[in-house]
RNA sequence: CGAGGUGUAGCGCAGUUGGUAGCGUACGUGCUUUGGGAGCAUGGGGUCGCAGGUUCGAAUCCUGUCACCUCGACCA
């Protein structure tokens, strides 16, 4: 291609609106146009990259047994009634209706359809398993769309589905796609790692996430360096201390006035967060639940969610906690609630003696609490978020925390979706079953950002070679010189010849807006073309590592083979 | 969902007490330049987010509305 006639333009300035170097990038270098907030349309510069990236996960997937097909975008309602999830998603999904009234959405993720596909085509355990996916757009109305690409509401990715007649046929459908995830993040160069996941909205028995490490990652994720376990915060747990084995103290009212933060009554009473536990009011689907950590403690919303299976969870408003309490915000407790609700106490409250809580009346406090005596726990069971320095759930060393982009998610799903669609087969028998299914699913646009966010400096984009738009840019530094121009296009087709993706900057512009532009577009391998041409001698330099070497047109052409 | 901010040329921005819009960059043309975003000259490009209102006159003041961005979303 040659640069003059290439639909593009660089821009010096950082647009305004972006945060992270990805996004930045990507509009520098005019990968990408926003068309509305989340929604970005790809340059033929960012398309061949996304094509590269596609490419890679296509042929992973097809390695892997997986067939390709595609589902619509655009969706009638039913199947995910029928599932539930019409419901379930919420304003997150983008919604519509036909002239004649009848609901569509554009789908969020599309296990219904999918499911019914099989179900409808399929009838017998002969046919299992089968592993089919797509790669395609989806559309979900964030909340808040961030990071470019990172977090938008059209974006594409890469969904496969698998169905076999039992758990252990999951199992191993499930690990070829473990082992195909693991050969496509490798081939695109990522640093990832996997982690144990909630299956969330998706529902299921196991799940893990394929993660990027990166300060800008939404995620927090935890893992023990002794031992390999590596979990999503929402999911991750840790080993908790030993049981107090104190003697239980006569439970104390304490007056504690304009105390009402942890902080303000460590303050007040010259003690520890770990002496406390704190209770907090959630709406779960208009359902006010207490919920008790201790005082140092932060509640983990998924884990709590998981319990009640919530769809909208929410702290609960100031009307509905001093209701239920009788008292002002800030001393809510177990003891002496006006309302029975439930109350969710973390485990490790279960190990303390002679707490300090809410006593629900306003300016006071309870101290020398104990569970049992004072107060029965609706449900107890692990609703913590684990911290740097607590002990790993495997082998009890510290834990660390990190932050990751979740580049890839693979669930195993069971027989939910099977089950409210119908998805059966019959066995040998004649009997008939719910099929077993896992989905597994890739985001294609935000791994391109997440291999500019590995791999870039303060020049632009570094392109692994697998992903780069274009391998190599032959760069004649003067446009107007017959030698100069000659070598250059020479070795232009060579590259071509040899199946490189090449660009030839054949612009009459200087020097250095070309070597700019080429750094700012992360080319692999540039070859410069100039002061040496009439000799035959053209200068390579290597994006990735910024080496620079001299070459003749034999080791030029030859150099192209080796860029990673 | 809550709060704040911003909408003026492709991009980044300025525009004072209201008087009909400007700078940098990018773009066109000419000359000079040609190994790290050149110099000089010259030119084109804007219904000032949108809709009302006040006024002789609104980018500027008022009201409404839309879009975009950031932070927050209560740890009692």
């Amino acid at each position: 291609m040659r640069v003059s006639n290439l639909f593009f333009a660089t821009q010096r300035e950082v647009p305004a609106d972006a945060e992270i170097p990805s996004h930045k990038l990507m509009l520098r270098a005019g990968l990408i146009r926003k068309m509305s907030s989340g929604i970005y349309a790809y340059m033929p510069m960012g398309f061949k990259v996304y094509k590269n990236v596609e490419r890679v996960i296509r042929e992973e997937m097809d390695r892997a047994g997986a067939q390709e097909l595609i589902m619509p975008a655009l969706l009638p309602a039913e199947a995910y009634q029928a599932s539930g999830r019409w419901e379930k998603f919420g304003p997150e999904m983008f919604r519509m209706s036909d002239r004649g009234g009848r609901p569509f959405c554009l789908g969020p993720t599309h296990e219904e359809p999918f499911t019914e596909a099989v179900r409808d085509t399929f009838r017998s355990y002969k046919n299992l398993p089968v592993t089919l996916y797509q790669i395609q757009h989806k559309y979900r109305d964030e909340k808040r769309p961030r990071f470019g690409v990172i977090r938008s509401r059209e974006f594409v990715m890469k969904d496969a589905y698998s169905f076999d007649v039992d758990e252990a046929g999951l199992d191993k459908s499930y690990k070829i796609m473990y082992d195909a995830y693991r050969r496509i993040f490798d081939r695109l160069g990522l640093d990832y790692t996997v982690v144990d996941a909630d299956s969330g909205a998706m529902g299921g028995s196991g799940s893990q996430e394929f993660m990027v490490k990166s300060p800008i990652g939404e995620d927090a994720i935890c893992f023990c360096d002794a031992c390999g376990y590596a979990a999503n915060e929402e999911k991750a747990s840790c080993k908790e201390g030993e049981a107090d084995t104190s003697v239980e103290l006569p439970i104390e009212k304490i007056k504690t006035p304009d105390a009402k933060t942890i902080e303000e009554l460590v303050a007040f009473l010259n003690t520890t967060p770990d002496k406390f536990v704190k209770t907090i009011l959630y709406n779960i689907d208009g359902k006010i639940v207490a919920a008790m950590v201790r005082g140092d403690r932060d509640i983990n919303e998924t884990k709590l969610g998981n319990i009640y299976d919530a769809t909208e969870m929410d702290l609960a408003s100031f009307e509905d906690v001093e209701r239920i309490t009788g008292a002002k915000v800030g001393f809510a407790g177990p003891v002496g609630l006006k309302e029975k609700i439930e109350v969710v106490m973390d485990s490790e409250v279960a190990l303390l003696k002679n707490f300090i809580v809410g006593a629900c009346e306003t300016d006071y406090h309870f101290k020398n609490v104990n569970v049992g005596r004072d107060f029965t726990p609706d449900v107890v069971k692990d609703i913590k978020n684990v911290k740097s320095g607590d002990l790993c759930p495997k082998c009890g060393k510290p834990l660390g925390m990190a932050r990751g982009v979740e580049v890839g998610h693979i669930f195993k799903l069971g027989t939910k979706y099977s089950d409210s669609l119908g998805c059966v087969y019959l066995d040998k028998e004649g009997k008939e079953h719910s099929m077993v299914m896992g989905c597994y699913g890739i985001g294609v646009s935000r791994t391109i950002a997440a291999i500019i966010e590995q791999y870039n400096d303060e020049d632009g984009i570094k392109w692994p070679a697998i992903a780069a738009p274009y391998k190599v840019i032959v760069i004649p530094t003067k446009t107007n010189d017959e030698e100069v121009m000659g070598l250059a296009e020479k070795l232009y087709n060579a590259y071509i010849d040899a199946g490189y993706e090449t660009l030839i900057d054949d612009r009459n512009e200087r020097p250095g807006v070309k070597f700019k532009d080429a750094d700012l577009l992360g080319i692999p391998l540039r070859v410069t073309v100039g002061r040496r041409a009439a000799e035959g001698i053209v200068e390579l330099k290597y994006r990735m590592d910024g080496a620079v070497e001299e070459a003749d047109f034999d080791a030029a052409l030859a150099a192209a083979g080796k860029i990673k």
